[in-house]
DNA sequence: GGCTGTTGCAACCTTCACTGTTACGACTGT
DNA sequence: ACAGTCGTAACAGTGAAGGTTGCAACAGCC
């Protein structure tokens, strides 16, 4: 499994908004939250702007220009910045349909297709159940 | 996510290699595998090297070589062939370490590293509960 | 109206994992 | 000795993701 860090990195952003807004801040720069996630601004304005696109962001342009929330932590759940992030399927197909001459290779594609949607929808209620807020109650846990 | 087909083709051919002694044949090759799948047989003895590796097949050199179970499939589950085939985590850390000096940089590898474990943990749970017999004859009743 | 700081976005390179392919040595039953 | 198959190395192709540069668009401020 080729491990990203797509929703790794996305989370981390939206709980430097959060907590940057709590510090009485209106918007947030890509160049700040850059400097934290130790990244490219560039690579954080392509994802927020994918969170933007789902709602949880918003942006402003101009001078005084940057990012914040589009609703609060406690409403975003983890599911839906991996919705936001992930657009594929978490398992995968064969690249070159199997051969449907043979039994096996006609049923396999049904047979793993349901099998996977039932995996999926676990993880997904597993995401839903955590929220931004509970991860920025973590991160602060994590300083003390 | 950059999803890959590697446990599906594995399961794949666990199933291929069960149906094919079911039918009274000692061993499959992974010429015959690769046809099936509509791959290369390369790609498939990789694989199975792996799953060797993991107990759950056995293979023969020589004339009249090949790929045999080494279990029963009731015996196996989709997280046996998981874990022999994925070896990484589900999500990704960054690439580099976030900025240690932020409050948010220090404290969300840790935050979302528990935050994983527990999410990956139920996947286990899930992929553990399927067993390569249940495949099978999911796989059969497509065929139907 | 011009200046400034930031987003938006395109273009390109690098890296990495996986797949596909070729080649060939190792092994073993006949 | 032969033949068939595994075991494995080596390399090319592919695609996703991250990193980087550059620049137009925008909006507040002087």
């Amino acid at each position: 499994m080729s491990a990203n860090s797509r929703l790794t990195i996305a989370a981390h952003a939206l709980a430097w908004i959060g907590l940057y807004q709590r510090q009485g801040h209106e918007v947030a720069t890509s160049e700040q939250i850059a400097t934290s996630a130790n990244t490219n601004p560039v690579v954080i304005r392509r994802l927020l702007g994918e969170l933007r696109r789902a709602g949880l962001v918003e942006s402003r342009r101009g001078v005084g220009a940057g990012w914040s929330l589009a609703r609060e932590l406690e409403s975003m759940t983890l599911l839906d910045v991996y919705e936001a992030v992930e657009p594929g399927p978490l398992f995968a197909m064969h690249r070159t349909t199997p051969d449907q001459g043979c039994v096996v290779g006609h049923g396999i594609q049904p047979a793993m297709q349901s099998i996977y949607e039932g995996i999926e929808g676990t993880l997904r209620r597993e995401l839903a159940r955590v929220t931004l807020e509970n991860v920025l109650r973590d991160v602060l846990a994590a300083s003390r």
